[in-house]
DNA sequence: GTCTATATAGTGATAGAC
DNA sequence: GTCTATCACTATATAGAC
């Protein structure tokens, strides 16, 4: 085994961060290939267009957090049936992981936020078609706790959620870690506050 | 008086749009003065640089609806006194105001929606700086409204709400206008849901 | 205050040697 | 799989005529 990165690999993870900081647009194949060390043209020869490098950028990471979203929401279910806060554990604290994790984990968060933010290319329908089932599946969960909440507000609570929790895990808001307190504790705790404040709104 | 948009006024109208649309790197120049039907070096004769625009585009707006927040909430301060949801109001309507408002206001919203995503330059710190007071006189009214809550709790909790606030505003999420409500019937609903939501959560 | 023309640099992408 | 060299374009910014 190596603990080498191959050319593909650097490639996306300092996509991954100069998306994060400049956005898409802004962000030149040069930069990404000085800051990886490799060849301007092996981006070109690895994912074929500049396009096709940020999809590839997203989805390497979606993948492993939806699937991470989905395994919880079974496990909520199965070990803690009818339980809101289980449901919006498994909903936020994935999202959590990967924001707190090494290899630019924060860095894709904001990366997320910018996707929404970008809202006129084909990246918004590119996550809505991979990953809306899983919206989906947390919505039927959370209906299935909440008995008397009628579908439309249903979906704007999502959305509010969803918007917080973006919001919060990019670190835009007043809120800053403390000095004495380290990264992991830092998100812990604000996965705790989202989950408390989201189950009351959910249950208002 | 007339109903001509001056050089300057039109560059700004256009300005705001594409960059809500693509983003600030990714919009050019040419983009701008060529929508705006002006010559291309009127830009930098009217505003020197593409910096100084940016800065521009957002503080027509924000200055706005700072002020229509602030007034808002003395209103709610003096006539609803102690009521929670007047002064999330407060906070929620002037956004949906300036969402819902012609000239491109749904697409400035999400130009501040990408302004906290562009976390490297210079604009967070201008938004801080210029509009800091905006949310501290907030936090101040609402922790009047919610006596045990504790400093930190409510600086995460306003943290969640500008959060829902933004993408809800900006149409991030699932919930779409439906083909038969108008757009301000729109806003209004989302607003009033919000404000429920996050009262709930305020004093959970 | 608006224009044309242009200086200077950076862009995505590709061809072809190794 | 990685390199150099280069293509055709576009970018911001400015100089100077009107």
């Amino acid at each position: 085994m190596s603990t080498q990165f191959s050319t593909k690999e650097r490639i996306l993870g300092a996509a991954e961060e100069l998306f994060a900081q400049q956005g898409f647009g802004a962000t030149s194949l040069r930069q990404v290939t000085s800051r990886a060390d490799v060849n301007i043209a092996a981006v070109n020869y690895h994912f074929g267009s500049k396009e096709n490098l940020v999809n590839e950028v997203f989805r390497r990471r979606m993948d492993d957090m939806s699937d991470h979203r989905l395994s919880m929401l079974n496990d909520a279910r199965a070990q803690r049936p009818g339980e809101l806060e289980a449901i919006l554990a498994a909903f936020v604290e994935p999202a959590l992981a990967l924001a707190a994790g090494r290899n630019g984990g924060g860095a894709f968060i904001r990366v997320i936020a910018r996707a929404y933010a970008e809202q006129n290319d084909g990246l918004r329908g590119f996550l809505s078609e991979r990953y809306g089932h899983v919206q989906r599946e947390f919505a039927r969960a959370i209906a299935d706790c909440v008995p008397g909440l009628a579908k439309e507000q249903l979906y704007w609570r999502l959305d509010f959620l969803g918007g917080a929790l973006t919001y919060a895990m990019a670190d835009f808001g007043l809120i800053r870690r403390p000095p004495g307190v380290d990264e992991q504790t830092h998100r812990r705790r604000a996965a705790e506050e989202l989950i408390r404040f989201a189950a009351a709104g959910f249950r208002s």
